[in-house]
DNA sequence: ACCTGAACACCGTTCAAGT
DNA sequence: ACCTGAACACCGTTCAAGT
C-alpha cells in the first residue's frame, strides 16, 4: 500500500510566506509602524511566534518584503503616458498615494536602500528619462535626484502621519499646531519661518509633492541634452 | 548662622542637560542609532537610567536635541556667498558634510517633522530664495522641495551607513554587492537597473547630491519669476 | 533638587520539544 | 517539514527611596 504522500496539502489555514506579509500589512496599516510586532502577528496568524520564523529570517526582512509587495502593485497600477515627463509624474504621484494610503511604505523604503522596492521604482523612472535624452553619463545622477526627492517626501509623509498618530491629532490640528509653533519663533532669528506658516497651514501636500517632481523636470529640460562635454 | 545655601555650585561632574545631549552625540557617532540605550547613556555617564529622565522626557526628545545640537552647529558654519544660488548650494553642502559626518542626523531629522532642527535649515533656505525672487505664493512649494530633497537624500545616507556597520561593509564593498546584484536582475524585466549598475559602483555622493540640487535651481530658474498668473 | 537602581511591561529572536 | 511556546537578553520608562 501506497504511504501518505510526503507533503499533503496544506490546510487552509496553515502559514505561508505570503500569508504572513498580507498580516503584516495589515497591522502596519491599522497601528502603523510601532504596531508590527511578532507577537501581535502571531496572534492575527494563530500561532506562537516563533512559527514566524520558519517562513521569514528576521523583522527587516518582513518590513521589507511588505514594503516591496506596496510598491509592486503600485507600479503595475501606473499606465504608459504619452510624454515621458507624463509618465514621470504618474509613476511619482503613484509612489505618492501609495504611501498615502500606506505610511510606513515611506519609511520602510528608506531603511532599504538598493533594495527590490527602490530598484522597481528606479526601474520605472529610468525609461521615460531615457526617452527624455538624458545623456548616458549623466543617467545615474537623474534617476539618483528623482528617486532621492521621491523618497524624501515619502519618509517625510510617513514621519508626520506617525508624529500625528502618537499624539491624537488629525492632520489639520497637526499643521496648525507646528504653524502656530512658527509664527511664535523669535523674529529676528526666524523671519522667514514665521512669515511662511500661513502657507504651511492650507496646503496641499499632493500639489507641493507634484510641483517638486516639475521643479526637477525642468532643471533636466533646461540642462540641455547634446553631446556636450 | 547662616544656612548652607539651598542650590550649592554644581560639582564638575554632576548631570545636565547638555551633558547628556554631548555623550548622545559621541554614542550615536561611535556606535549609530542601535547604539543608544539609556543603560550605555547612564554608563558612560557614571549614574543610573532614571537620573537622565530628570533632564530629559523621553528618547524621543534626546534625539532631536543632538540632531538640533549638530544642525546649529553646522548651519552657523555656513558663509554667506556671493549670488543666492551659491548660498542655497552652500547650505545643502552643509547639511550634507554635517550627515556624512553624523549619519543618524539623517533619519532624526526626517523624524522630527516641523521641529527646530528643520526649521533652521528651512530659514536659511528661505533668504537665497526670496533674493531669487521666487513668487510669495510659490515660496512654500519651492523651499518645500529643496528641504525633501535634502532631507531625502540625507535618510537614505544615513541608512546606507547603518546597513553597511550592520553589515560589516564598507563603502566600496557595498556598492558592489548592490551593483552586482542589480547585474543579476531579470534582463527582460529590469533593463535599466541593469545597465546603470557600473554608474552606481563609482559614483560620488557629494556631486550627485550637489548636481540634484543644481537640477531644482535649475527649476526655479526656468519658471520665470513675473508676476504670472 | 537631584540622583539611584530595582522593577515593570514590553521587545526580537532562539531553541528544545512536539507533530 | 513545520509548528509550539517557554526562555533569553535585551529595551524604554517609572518610581519608591535615598541625599
Amino acid at each position: 500500500m501506497a504511504k501518505r504522500p510526503p507533503a499533503p496539502p496544506r490546510r487552509e489555514g496553515s502559514l505561508s510566506r505570503d500569508r504572513i506579509i498580507e498580516a503584516a500589512i495589515v497591522i502596519l496599516d491599522e497601528a502603523g509602524e510601532g504596531g508590527l510586532t511578532f507577537r501581535a502577528l502571531a496572534e492575527r496568524l494563530v500561532t506562537g511566534p516563533g512559527a514566524i520564523y520558519w517562513h521569514i529570517a528576521n523583522k527587516g526582512e518582513l518590513l521589507v518584503a511588505a514594503c516591496d509587495a506596496i510598491v509592486a502593485r503600485a507600479m503595475s497600477e501606473v499606465s504608459g503616458d504619452a510624454t515621458p515627463e507624463a509618465s514621470i509624474r504618474a509613476i511619482a504621484l503613484g509612489m505618492f498615494d501609495a504611501i498615502d494610503e500606506h505610511p510606513w511604505v515611506g519609511s520602510a523604503l528608506t531603511h532599504a536602500p538598493g533594495q527590490l522596492p527602490a530598484v522597481r521604482l528606479l526601474e520605472r523612472l529610468g525609461q521615460p528619462l531615457r526617452a527624455l535624452g538624458v545623456r548616458r553619463d549623466r543617467e545615474w545622477t537623474t534617476v539618483s535626484a528623482l528617486l532621492s526627492y521621491i523618497l524624501g517626501v515619502g519618509a517625510q509623509n510617513a514621519a508626520n502621519r506617525q508624529f500625528a498618530l502618537t499624539e491624537g491629532l488629525e492632520r489639520g490640528a497637526f499643521l496648525a499646531s507646528v504653524s502656530t509653533a512658527w509664527s511664535e519663533l523669535d523674529a529676528e532669528d526666524y523671519p522667514f519661518a514665521r512669515s511662511i506658516g500661513e502657507q504651511l497651514r492650507d496646503h496641499d501636500d499632493r500639489e507641493d509633492f507634484l510641483a517638486g517632481i516639475d521643479l526637477i523636470l525642468g532643471g533636466i529640460g533646461s540642462l540641455g541634452h547634446g553631446p556636450t562635454v
